[in-house]
DNA sequence: AGTACCACCTGACGGC
DNA sequence: TGCCGTCAGGTGGTAC
């Protein structure tokens, strides 16, 4: 489940491996990854071409050809990124295969196909076009609260519209919700409530961050190593409500994450 | 502006 | 063993 965290240490991934060699060929194994741009198109732009940077803003990543060209990739559900050796067997679920001239590739699987690949003129161009919000870790608490504040729907679905606040999904939306000790059903939040959140937001973002997005080694005060039906509130014990929320699973714990009247 | 629902796709898992 | 239904997740579309 890509969130910020997963596609931050793809954009490290990125950076580490696959730039500043000249690209032999790129071959799109399955159009259905693509976006406004057709296979034959995408791998005439990559051919003979290097990635001078890797960018990510939310969950979007931004590999820049030149200044008015970049391979942009959304890691979906179930996208990864893997720098093959020389002569590796290449997966059936390969959506994109860019091989380099050391002989070594660059290869996008994606089992579900929910990821995306696109061309675009810049990461501002798209992002615009696009719609997306500000990126989680860059927005200051004040951008926060004018974007959060007044709005009339439920916390949770705002939190995952990326046309707000880019960066977030289901695992840590919950997270953050936890930590501030804020329902997924509240509505209308005060000021304090919402700067509490602001800052669970940057915290659980960080601390994903300093485990390398590995859930399994974030501290069991969290809520997501108990994220499951049987698991218990590591605060207080209670059992965790699992409910849908806006269409999504959410787990949150009844003691603690009360509806307020505010 | 909001919500509710559907679609995209497939591996994993529980139940029979 | 094997089939079948259900679920998970991010995003984008539609109808209300």
């Amino acid at each position: 489940m890509p969130e910020l965290p997963e596609v931050e240490m793809a954009r490290r991934y990125l950076a580490a491996t696959s730039l500043h060699q000249t690209i032999r060929k790129a071959e799109v194994k399955d159009e259905r990854i693509l976006a406004k741009v057709s296979a034959k198109e995408l791998e005439e732009a990559l051919a003979g071409k290097q990635f001078d940077c890797a960018m990510r803003h939310g969950k979007r990543l931004f590999l820049k050809i030149n200044e008015t060209l970049y391979l942009t990739l959304h890691l979906g559900l179930t996208g990864r990124l893997i720098y093959l050796e020389s002569g590796a067997e290449v997966s059936s679920h390969t959506r994109l295969l860019i091989s380099f001239e050391n002989d070594r590739s660059l290869a996008f699987d994606d089992p579900r196909i929910f990821g995306e690949v696109s061309l675009a003129k810049s990461p501002q161009a798209f992002l615009t076009e696009r719609k997306v919000g500000p990126d989680a870790l860059q927005l200051a608490l004040d951008g926060f609260l004018k974007i959060m504040n007044g709005r009339r729907g439920l916390i949770k679905p705002r939190l995952l519209n990326q046309r707000l606040i880019a960066g977030l999904g289901n695992l840590y939306a919950d997270e953050a919700l936890f930590q501030a000790g804020i329902c997924p059903r509240a509505r209308s939040l005060t000021i304090g409530q919402l700067t509490t959140l602001f800052s669970s937001i940057q915290e659980v973002l960080k601390t994903a961050l300093a485990t390398h997005a590995e859930l399994e080694k974030l501290p069991d005060s969290y809520l997501l190593p108990h994220r499951h039906p049987k698991g218990r509130c590591p605060r207080d014990g209670a059992n965790l409500s699992r409910e849908k929320i806006g269409g999504r699973t959410s787990y949150y714990c009844p003691e603690h994450q009360k509806m307020k009247k505010s």
